[in-house]
Formats: structure tokens, sequence, C-alpha cells
DNA sequence: TATGGCCTTGGAGTGCACTCCAGGCAACCC
DNA sequence: GGGTTGCCTGGAGTGCACTCCAAGGCCATA
């Protein structure tokens, strides 16, 4: 089940540790190399948006064949999850390059990324109240249209 | 109490009818004309904006001075605050003129009215999910990083 | 060997929602 | 009269997040 790319191995390389994240397109069992027509498809992003995630330094470096062709693991797609997720929160790509920069840096900023988090929910929480506010207005007027018609 | 603008209460203007709005930002009561730049406190939107607007559609004819200054109403105000509703949905701003062209057409759009509401809400409710979504996987992470501290 | 498919790059282009600018008018205060 | 403030206009500029382009490499199949 566990099928580890050699290549990153031996270097434990920094990621977004925490518990695993919910993958929400199925991905298939015993793989950890996809090439970016395959991540497209899992992400609904294009390939476009994929390099240029990387060269933001959004992804930190992923993988080549030998062709010089990339090769993304099941750590870049969880990744990418969680990118949408926060895309999702409107945070700017900024931000999350900050995060990204924090998880490359390793357990020292575990403090930082706990604190970009926390301010992240308080967003979120605050979005969805005023969703919720807006939410009621639209019942008013959709109840008044429906009455008059 | 009820000043009324003369220019405005002879054609009765189609406005977005439906129950009052709630009003976020205190108002002076007992008026029905401000300036752009009262406006532009009540709303914490620009005066760049208030004028892009009023070009864009998004915005009928506004009241003007006699010496051309822009006048807003109570009912701009109440539109202006749908606006801001909408916008927090995600909403495009050509959709929103969409449903501006719509008020402007009169009763006889109703339908139609109550089909983009309906549609909205339809987004705006999924955006809730989204977003809760979102706040179960940053709950996750805030307490691993929590207990990791 | 050639054709097609998939991938690579740096850099330019796009669409949205503003945001600002230059130049000018009107009103008010000293 | 001069200075300041507030507003006007059309049009250009900005920032973000992509999105696309042109030119080319690699490799499998016909």
């Amino acid at each position: 089940m566990q099928t580890t790319t050699a290549t990153t191995e031996p270097t434990p390389a920094p990621v977004d540790v925490c518990s695993a994240p919910p993958r929400r397109h199925p991905r298939p069992d015993g793989r950890d190399s996809y090439t970016i027509s395959e991540v497209v498809a899992f992400t609904g992003l294009t390939a476009h948006t994929l390099r240029w995630y990387e060269r933001i330094g959004l992804m930190s470096h992923i993988d080549r064949s030998h062709t010089g062709q990339r090769r993304y693991s099941n750590r870049d797609l969880d990744w990418l999850d969680l990118v949408g997720k926060l895309r999702l929160t409107g945070m700017p790509v900024a931000d999350m390059v900050r995060y990204a920069e924090l998880v490359r840096e390793g357990e020292t900023t575990y403090r930082e990324r706990h604190a970009l988090l926390e301010a992240t929910r308080r967003d979120v929480l605050s979005r969805i109240a005023e969703l919720q506010d807006t939410l009621a207005v639209l019942d008013r007027k959709i109840s008044f249209y429906g009455d008059a018609l």
C-alpha cells in the first residue's frame, strides 16, 4: 500500500505534516508519481496554473522524470488539496506562498503557522456569517417575488 | 419629516421594491439626499467606485444638484446595501448589472428576478458548505499545531 | 521516417474590479 | 481676488490570478 518515492524519502523534505487530509477525487492507490495532465484531471486546475504555482513558490520543487517532465507525488496532491481549500476562503495567493515558505523552513515555524491558520479561521467564520446574513436578505426577496407571482 | 426629492417623486421610477432592507450603518433620519462623500462614509466604497457603478449601469441615474453634483437618495443607499451583499457572495458585477436592468424594466421581470435570486441563493448555500468544509480542515491543522507547541 | 501526443520554457496577454489622473468647474472663507 | 475644498469627466493604469503563445524536446506508433 505504502509506495514510497525513493527519490524523496531519504531527505524527509519538510512538508505539511498534520493528520492525513481527506482526498476529494479518487486517486489510484499504490502510486506516487503522476504526470501534470493526471494532476489536471484530479484537481481541476490547468497545467498552466500548476506550473505557475511552482514558479511563484506555492509548491516546492516537483520531482522530474529523466526527460525533465514533472512527476507529482501524493504529497504534492495533498498540498494542492489544501491550497484549493484555502483558495476558497479568498486567501490571497501571496499569503499561501508565505505559508508554503513556513512549511519549507521546518518545525521551527509551527507557532507562526498556527497563528496564520488561526487568523484564516477567523476570516472564514466571519465570511460564513456574512453569507448567512446575505442569505437572509435573499430569502426575504425571494419570498417577496414568490408571493407576487 | 419625509423630505421628498421633487425630481424623482412624480415618476415612481422602478426600484427594488420588496420589504425594507435593514440598513447597516446609521444614516441620519429625515434626509433623502446625500453627497458622494457621505455615501463613501456610509458604504465604505470609494467615490471612484460609486461613479464607476453608475457608468456601468449598476445604479440607475442618480439625482444631481443644480451644479451637477450627485445627490444620493435613501433608495440609492438601500440599493448599495444590496449590491454590497451580492458582492460578498462573489456574484460577478455583470450579473448584478443584469439584475439592475431587470429592476429598471419593472414588474414584468419578477419571474426572472426570482429565478436569478434563487440561483444566487443556491450558490451561497454551496459556498457556505465549502467554507464549513474548509473550516474542518483548518481546525484539524490548528489543533495539530496547537498540540505540537 | 514521419506523424501525433505530451511535455518543456520564458514571456506576453487577458479579464475583472477597481483605482487613479489630469484638467476643470463651483462654492465658500479670508 | 486668492486659496482651499469638493466635485466633475473621460480615459488610462493597477493588481491579482491566471491564461495563453511560440518554439521546441522526447518518444511511441504507423
